[in-house]
DNA sequence: CGTTTTCATTATCGATCGATAATTAACTGA
DNA sequence: TCAGTTAATTATCGATCGATAATGAAAACG
């Protein structure tokens, strides 16, 4: 160890004050673009150098870095960063401790201030059936998340083993699986289980995994899919609503047959089912 | 270019052979460990340098890479994943030429050795039901698709751009996806489509979905499942035969209406409309 | 106007990265 | 046993990384 300490290049003098036009912006990242002209003339305007209040420019980093992350991944470096923002590789330090505390608040503004109070109001209005309810919100809430912007920052958090995803599945499953089981219980004329089922959790993920993964087959694979977005929801309600009725339907007769072990009549019932 | 010629860094004597015990594997990075013992006398054994053959050390280094990238992504450095193999970092470039190539190999004997000829025969084998010759097949290939480590590698193959993924969702489609359609619509006594419908490819992608997710949520978001693999891989397909069933005898339902429209009587037939 | 505050840049630092050259040491066959 | 071959190591290189200090310049304030 120790190792890398002999650096000191020990050339300070050479500094030197250039006469160089001030080539302002980054001048390490910069210098590709600045050398297609030509160096002494029309050395091009400076880019005017943007000078803005701290919210704004907080806000402007925020929001650039993650379009810059979602597309490299958090590997990304600073440097790279500053260039797709415009500015100097220093300036983010002046904005964020450091480059974990950066992605700390992307997770932030990505994962937990996205979901809509008035999603929850939507799924619990029990006047509508339950089939448009789902289909109004997923085509709203998809219209947030199936971008390439959330789902790989989202992945990209996971890989690197945040919690943060964790946090997230904890939400969707209160606030929204859990939900749709028992307005479905509540519709089809069944007791809503007060605790919600592992089985059903399960079959309710199923509907929510079709959905979400089309997003990535689209923004991770890169991929074709074969249904424009809201139709592929069309398509994942049909296959769910039918499904899970069915399901409900086989464990209704099941457990009536367990509960009545002695006086079933013998072959018949085969599907009405008291629903 | 021709950058990196001039190295040749002329301190010839300095190396000076020193009286050190000759601290085997790696200097720079066992330091650590090594620094745990008292300099001189129980030197640690020098951690026996096992020399393999050439192809052993390459087989070793490949199915070692596997692990270390699963782990910590292919950002993770040449030095660390040599430490995982415990050997030096220079090594790694008698076998592979550069990072890169490591990578290329890794893929493909993740993504396209894994695919077990079998597979192919127990879908296609109509002596059986369709819904067995799936949950065998599924418990199957989640065996050694729904690892961490073939998932991982899979989303960090995807997110760096690579087109694998897309390659390896062509071969889901073709070999998996569609077969299940047709073996689906054979079954019901309905004709098998020449070529598979975009609809019926989403419905078989919610399938697929379902089971993959679950994966996703275990390996990637370090989320709680609610049921076993296997059981979770039944409650999939009860989900998806209820439901695919119902939406094949709906569409059977339409069509039919459409073809005989002038004899249906008039009130009757409420939501079925001609598309 | 001049002073102070605040935003932004230039110039580096030490660490670490992928990669190469030179050297050491284990195996092989005569 | 000894030379030749080959596996594996040590020692670096140049590039780039995250981060800091010093400097410059635009606003804000008097």
């Amino acid at each position: 160890m120790e190792r890398g300490a002999g650096r000191r290049k020990a050339k300070p003098e050479q500094r030197a004050k250039k006469a160089r036009p001030r080539k302002s912006r980054a001048s390490e990242t910069a210098e590709k673009e600045a050398s297609v002209n030509e160096p002494g003339s029309t050395a091009r305007v400076p880019a005017p150098k943007r000078r803005l209040s701290a919210e704004d420019r907080r806000q402007e980093i925020l929001t650039k870095s993650i379009e810059y992350f979602a597309k490299v991944g958090f590997d990304g470096g600073t440097r790279d960063l500053a260039r797709h923002l415009g500015t100097t590789q220093p300036l983010l330090y002046r904005y964020f401790p450091n480059k974990d505390a950066l992605i700390q608040e992307i997770y932030k503004v990505v994962f937990f201030d996205q979901w809509k109070p008035q999603w929850d109001e939507l799924l619990a209005d029990r006047s509508r059936p339950l089939r448009d309810r789902l289909q109004e919100f997923y085509e709203a809430y998809t219209d947030t998340i199936l971008t390439p912007l959330w789902i790989r920052i989202y992945f990209f958090a996971g890989l690197k083993g945040e919690f943060i995803n964790e946090r997230y599945i904890k939400l969707v499953e209160e606030r929204l699986l859990s939900r749709i089981v028992r307005e479905f219980h509540l519709e089809k004329g069944l007791e809503p289980p007060e605790t919600v089922g592992d089985r059903d959790l399960e079959i309710a993920w199923d509907l929510q995994s079709g959905i979400f993964y089309y997003g990535v087959r689209r923004y991770i694979y890169h991929a074709r899919t074969f249904l424009p977005k809201n139709e592929m929801i069309a398509c994942a309600l049909d296959l769910f609503f039918a499904g899970y009725g069915e399901i409900l339907v086989r464990r209704q007769r099941e457990t009536a047959a367990v509960a009545l072990p002695a006086k079933r009549r013998a072959g018949r019932q085969r599907k009405v089912s008291p629903a």
